[in-house]
DNA sequence: TATTGTTATACTCTATAACTATA
DNA sequence: TATAGTTATAGAGTATAACAATA
């Protein structure tokens, strides 16, 4: 049996931190990533990596460009990551129809599988990490995010 | 003069993502950083830097403990940021009154003036970064993320 | 024995410059 | 000339193990 911590109360005033919308929403991603990563360590699948998965899956066909200006990720930095989910065999690249520079990503039967199985877990442990908030305030919460970035 | 350059608008469908809290979470805080990044380059201070100087200025003799349990950081990534900001003039590190293995930190006068500084840059960015939130709903998305994280 | 601060270190994430093939 | 994908590389962020001094 584990002993449990009795963490001292440190009563520190972060009551300004708390006034900023960067401090909370930074510290609020945070916590859902750490829960994410917990959780989908069994399809062994890092937050950005689901990202790219899923959006593969709703866009056969998709270019990396467009990946990367969707996720706000710089090309360079996308290059290892399909070429990971490649030898995965979860990820084909394709010739593009119409453009000869571009390659067109695809999922393979088992990356289907795989990305379908990881937005069931995802959407589960969504639920777990915002289990304090009504079904109401999860949806103003969305709303309220997307009129900030999108 | 610069031609601008027609975005070629990708119809990615991201609708799945987008009915994810993580994905709506993270995307937003990146977007707030990247405000922050611009703007609190006057001050010459990152978003952790800033968070740890704003924790001392209300919290003067706060130990690095202290600051990495309620910033969730490791103690080893936060010596090399003290050990900056003591290079810098912002912060000393002086003994603690009661407990000879810790160290009090304190903003030393041009600490307390940056700080200070800072904190209404921050401000002032927060409500650029959030210009399409009227104020009632910046202040129910400050509610609904520290159902979160806290 | 446990904790604070620290060093060393490794791994991941992010950013920039430059190359190639194609448009 | 501009763009898609790529390589190499540098820098920032984050993680663990281990040590000295103190509790």
């Amino acid at each position: 049996m584990r002993k449990l911590t009795v963490k001292p109360t440190t009563a520190v005033d972060a009551s300004f931190l708390e006034t900023l919308l960067g401090y909370n929403t930074r510290r609020a991603a945070l916590t859902i990533i750490s829960v994410f990563l917990n959780r989908m360590a069994q399809c062994e699948l890092r937050p950005v990596e689901f990202s790219v998965l899923s959006l593969i899956l709703h866009n056969p066909g998709i270019t990396s460009r467009e990946l990367c200006s969707h996720l706000n990720m710089l090309p360079p930095n996308l290059v290892g990551m399909i070429t990971g989910l490649e030898k995965r065999a979860l990820v084909d690249r394709m010739p593009h129809p119409s453009d000869g520079r571009a390659l067109g990503l695809h999922l393979t039967p088992e990356g289907i599988e795989l990305t379908q199985k990881a937005e069931l877990t995802a959407t589960a442990l969504e639920q777990e990490a915002s289990d304090r908030l009504t079904a109401a305030e999860r949806k103003t919460l969305m709303r309220l995010l997307q009129k900030i970035y999108r």
